[in-house]
DNA sequence: CTGAAAGCGCTTACAG
DNA sequence: CTGAAAGCGCTTACAG
């Protein structure tokens, strides 16, 4: 109301201690009488003081705030819903842990290499995520020479000593194949992207599935598309004529294409062509009902980038933490 | 490499000026002899000096850092799409001006409540964009009695002195609905949702629509959705009965249930049944090709809010700015 | 276990 | 047009 702002200061004199101990107290510095502590507490509780954090990053250089990097490119090369998810999971994880979170879409990477370049100078984070398709590896040189911790979302292409925390894309489309090949499908086409890193490596444990049981890879069942519904329409436009008995779709929103185009040759699912999707769809809508699909632990990666990078800004010489984690086949047709 | 840290001082000294030239110099302060002027900032050039914006802020009292809090009820509520886009607008905005957007993703509207409350009393931010179904109007308050500067996104369901930005959707329910009519259509569905304002503003275009051309308000037309691809499935089960020709559909996911259900009943659009939908999914995916849908100017949402808080934290006496933005209709099918 | 004091790196009246 | 100095509100050795 019509109060000054509080300050430490008036809290001291309130509590009848030294600022210095104030500090302390809130700071959670062990050596404290209780009586003592409570005091400060109690004042604190009554007049409703919050400590001015910019005063307190200041001093300790500590800001408790750690920055997420999103490039628009890859926002657009993946499918859309991952970043959202992705986003809530960093996000949760952040306030959890008493962080804030500030936000960087880059609009492309060459902007995105100076929004880094912005953000190492400025000083106000403790540490950074970075999501990107890591395949040209922009930012890593910068990085690696400052001392701001980070932790990329993804695998590099290039294999390096950055922490990070990715799905293990080649295993999820060796699920996917497998489970096909399981079935007793044996002309297996895939409708995968070349665009990024996930979809080098999704088509990958495509190829190591049939190299592993012995079957041949056909050309000509092989399509590409840029994780668009669009796409996925035309290349199971390409695909078709190579009667696949079965289609590995390497994302749901391509999948949904893929759908529809089956649906005006009157093919049916899965009796004619069977289809496995990998998930990418927000959570409100679905490619169908009962398409099988390789599902990824998206939030979880987020918390994980998280805790990584926690750990890092406490102690910078932590070991190298390169986590891939598994996703998950869920079966909701009935291929068998 | 191994230099101690560039401050401001250090600059000072290597120009031959004071520190309070240096920093008059970096603020664009207009008196300034060039020649001083150039000498300093050929320094920071050469150097590679960055300020250190945590000891602006302290001394400054201002950020350059803004809020966005996003409940995750509304996150979920709206369809997903809605909050990506917004957000990239918004993140865009905010890098144009050179602001640092903090993230808040509130997991329930209490705890988007707390949420508000720190940041209102950590001082952080120079201001707050806050989306949120503003039904039960839960922060006005605490906003109110505060003096940081906010704008909402979306019209608070009661009508009040507050900035805010928004799509009339009131007019987009009207849009789609005359489109309807005026293309013959006489028994028009509505697949609405009662969850949130927008919800009720969409559906009360559609009644107004009605009444502007004399047609009765059906109530067997009328049925409600959670904004989920399988609620625009059951909703459009429960209207098949009641013989539609046309149905105007209030979200594109719902949209995409809806168009599900007509093809298991062999109905055929615009034909048998013509649709229009409400854009709210993400550019990868499509309802269908040939969906005439109202479209949201969502990024544009976005700028207009920064815009408008960044000049109210400038001049916090603004008069009141409540923006409702214009929809646009996107035909795409030949339902005439 | 606690306090006095220096210091974090800027900005901004105030004076000239 | 420019400088000396106070001040922003904390934290943290240092001393006791």
């Amino acid at each position: 109301m019509g109060q000054k702002k509080l300050t430490m200061k008036k809290i001291a004199e309130l509590a009848g201690v030294s600022k210095a101990t104030v500090s302390r107290v809130l700071n959670d510095y062990p050596h404290i009488r209780t009586e003592v502590r409570e005091r400060v507490l109690d004042v604190v509780q009554e007049t409703g003081y919050q400590r001015n954090n910019v005063a307190r990053m200041l001093a300790s250089d500590r800001s408790n705030m750690i920055g997420l990097v999103i490039p628009s490119e890859a926002e657009t090369v993946f499918s859309d819903p991952y970043f959202p998810t992705l986003t809530r999971g960093i996000s949760f994880a952040a306030i959890t842990s008493k962080q804030t979170l500030a936000l960087f879409l880059g609009h492309s990477d060459i902007e995105a290499e100076q929004t880094i370049r912005n953000i190492l100078a400025n000083g106000l984070l403790d540490g950074i995520i970075i999501t990107a398709d890591h395949r040209g590896a922009y930012f890593e040189d910068q990085l690696v020479n400052n001392d701001m911790p980070f932790v990329f979302i993804g695998r590099p292409e290039i294999e390096s000593d950055v922490h990070y925390v990715d799905t293990d894309n080649v295993a999820g489309g060796r699920m996917a194949t497998d489970y096909l090949i399981e079935r007793g499908y044996r002309r297996i086409g895939i409708i995968g992207s070349n665009k990024n890193v996930p979809g080098d490596d999704r088509y990958r444990g495509y190829q190591e599935a049939l190299l592993a049981h012995g079957l041949p890879l056909d050309e000509s069942l092989v399509a590409f598309g840029d994780y668009s519904m669009e796409s996925g329409v035309s290349a199971m436009q390409e695909l078709i004529p190579a009667k696949p008995d079965a289609v590995f779709v390497t994302s749901d929103t391509m999948a949904l294409g893929a759908l529809r185009t089956l649906r005006e040759h009157d093919l049916h699912v899965p009796d004619d062509i069977a289809i496995v999707g990998y998930d990418d769809l927000p959570p409100a809508v679905q490619a169908d009902p009962q398409l099988t699909t390789v599902r990824q632990p998206i939030e979880q990666t987020g918390h994980l980038a998280v805790e990584t990078l926690l750990q890092l800004i406490e102690n910078p010489q932590r070991p190298l933490r390169q986590i891939q984690l598994p996703n998950e086949l869920i079966v909701r047709d009935s291929t068998a």
